[in-house]
DNA sequence: TATGAATGAGCCTTCATTCAT
DNA sequence: AATGAATGAAGGCTCATTCAT
């Protein structure tokens, strides 16, 4: 768990083992001193290094989202929307559901989302605002108009809700007998397919829009 | 002290309290001694009535539950599947964002699918799955098939995942600025879209499984 | 130390314990454990009964005021002011340095008249100041003035100065190698020195005055 | 990063800063850190310097006292006793009132004289006892006696009474809402108050001394 | 000489729970 | 059936101090 090569300076061993801890049981069933237990560093350091047990939390959280936002980018590019939308749901899932950090950034996210903290409000608008507009972008182009409609808006979330059903409620998934998508040939045939039903479902909803 | 005609039995307005305090600070940060305040009882009341402060939370989302699935059934029902999808998404959407129930048990729910905890495995055995079985007959019904495929499943949960969408992220939506659907009028405006949104993602999928 | 006929409700073995305590270290150094452990109850009891370190040293103050402020009434009286003033100073002298309250009680109020907490400010208003009022008609008379002039209340704080010293700085007094009046005639033979020496400081004062 | 021109060095930055700290809010509750802090140096400077809190708090309370000491010598001289005692009252009120000093030595010295330190008992033979000394042997001369009687001593004290008790009890002098002397003047006025009331305080208890 | 990361003891407080009434 | 005083464990946090650098 501990890379031999590089000694991990204790803020990192901290975070690693804090988020671990805050994703399986929550941030006020943790205790610090089980933090600091199973990071093998000294009670005290929690507090030295991060000033707090929320201080620590919102270390946690703003690192968790720098790595995805790294390693996934969601920026605006060029061409055809179909292809966009592909590329952005692609993206997005292997940003939320890849194995490019750790395993419990999942939870600890849905339970932001479901009951979000201060910390995290900044984090909505660092990432979720910017990534919620390139989809609005794309789905403009698809519906072919230039304003974001309630129409557009819907649509929109439509997408984000068929890829962050996976996430959010991952747990009911498995409880229900459905394997969650892991590896990256998995997620990209989820990715094919969410792309596909929303493609389909886009061009029904202009039918109505341009019957309108 | 406690007038027995017009007020709720002790159990009851404990209920009640805790339901709301759960939701509003989550389990944890729920103190018996706020709990018993709100509902002005005694402080031992909760381990009398619910032995624990387990037992009442097992207590107030069985009664939650119970409410929901009363007011609005899903059950397995006759007629052409586009009628009976529609129905379903109605349904789906009254009963986890109508205002039949306490504003509170949305809350719950999310916070229960991103961890849940013993005493919701039960719930999902009793509401989740024949709930997600209604969906799946529909569902084959819409592509013709009789068996639960890769891709009948997948459409199950793109249609779940954009209904559950509002519910889970709800705070997300919100701090994007986007408004929730809340009136009966609105959530049947929404219902409509996945609706047709989803009619219109499936007849492309099963386009795309006849190629196959 | 504890009377065996009445079984001293916790609280009660609280403060007494804890007034002790307090005026040996002080408040800063004397632990909630410490007060528990010396009172034989449990930990968590000074919380339950008192909310608060706090509170628990606004209690103590309070009773210990109280319960002297009872014991030896200081009010306005007749007769001529020479025989008042000796009133005032044996009352005042037995009321600080008296058998009628734990020995410890002197301690915590050098302390606090050096260092005045908030809950301190209350009980100046509830007894110093009306103790001052009383002198500072007794030395009025004395001087026969009606007004509070400048040698009024110098004349007044001179006499309080006399009192008080041997409470506050009684530590000091002690490493000198001079004796504090502890017994009922020790008290009464000071009380008469300070009654002496004050009205005869009066007499000069009051010839100045004249003169001027 | 330090200007060994302008800027006093680390330890004296440390006993400034910690001075001013520990009579505002007493030895307990001033932390290291908040010293290290406002004397801008390492957290480990006291300790480095020092070897302890306490041997901080010892070597201000030296420095204090010295300063003192050097600033208003308080020596047995010749004349006039009526004079010295003049001359002595004075110079008491200005060593212990007088701005000579760091505004926090008095709080300072008051808690010393409740609470005494075991650093305090040296500072007591070194600098109080000479001081009463002198004052016993102004008294002695004004009673025309040469051995310190018991009224000796209580004259002493009443008049170091006086004196001190603008000191200690500053904090309630002020509550009741009357001035403390704080200029050279005022303090002037003062010792003129305290030097005549004594006087004629003695010249009375002398008459009933020659009476018995 | 001086630093600052790291330590571990101890603080006050809150908690769910129990038990005599 | 219901109370509320009392319990003891555990919580987050701050503290003076040390030690490798």
């Amino acid at each position: 768990m501990m890379n031999p090569l590089t000694t991990n300076a204790t803020p990192d061993r901290i975070m690693d083992a804090a988020g671990e801890l805050f994703a399986e049981n929550g941030f006020r069933q943790t205790s610090i001193r089980d933090i600091c237990a199973h990071a093998n560093v000294n009670i005290a350091a929690v507090n030295y290094h991060f000033r707090d047990k929320e201080g620590l939390y919102e270390a946690i959280l703003q690192r968790s989202f720098d790595k995805c936002v790294n390693c996934y980018p969601i920026v605006a590019t060029d061409g055809p929307p179909e292809e966009r939308l592909a590329i952005f749901v692609r993206m997005f899932l292997l940003r939320i559901l890849g194995s490019g950090q750790p395993a419990w950034h999942g939870k600890l996210m849905a339970a932001e989302m479901a009951n979000p903290t201060a910390a995290f409000s900044k984090l909505v608008e660092q990432a979720a605002r910017p990534t919620h507009n390139v989809l609005l972008g794309i789905v403009r182009d698809l519906m072919h108009t230039t304003e974001n409609t309630y129409q557009v808006e819907a649509v929109a979330l439509s997408i984000m809700g068929q890829c962050l059903f996976y996430k959010h409620s991952r747990p009911v998934i498995e409880l229900l007998g459905i394997p969650i998508p892991v590896t990256q040939s998995e997620i990209e045939s989820l990715a094919e397919h969410i792309t596909q039903f929303s493609l389909d479902g886009i061009s029904g909803v202009r039918a109505v829009v341009a019957h309108a």
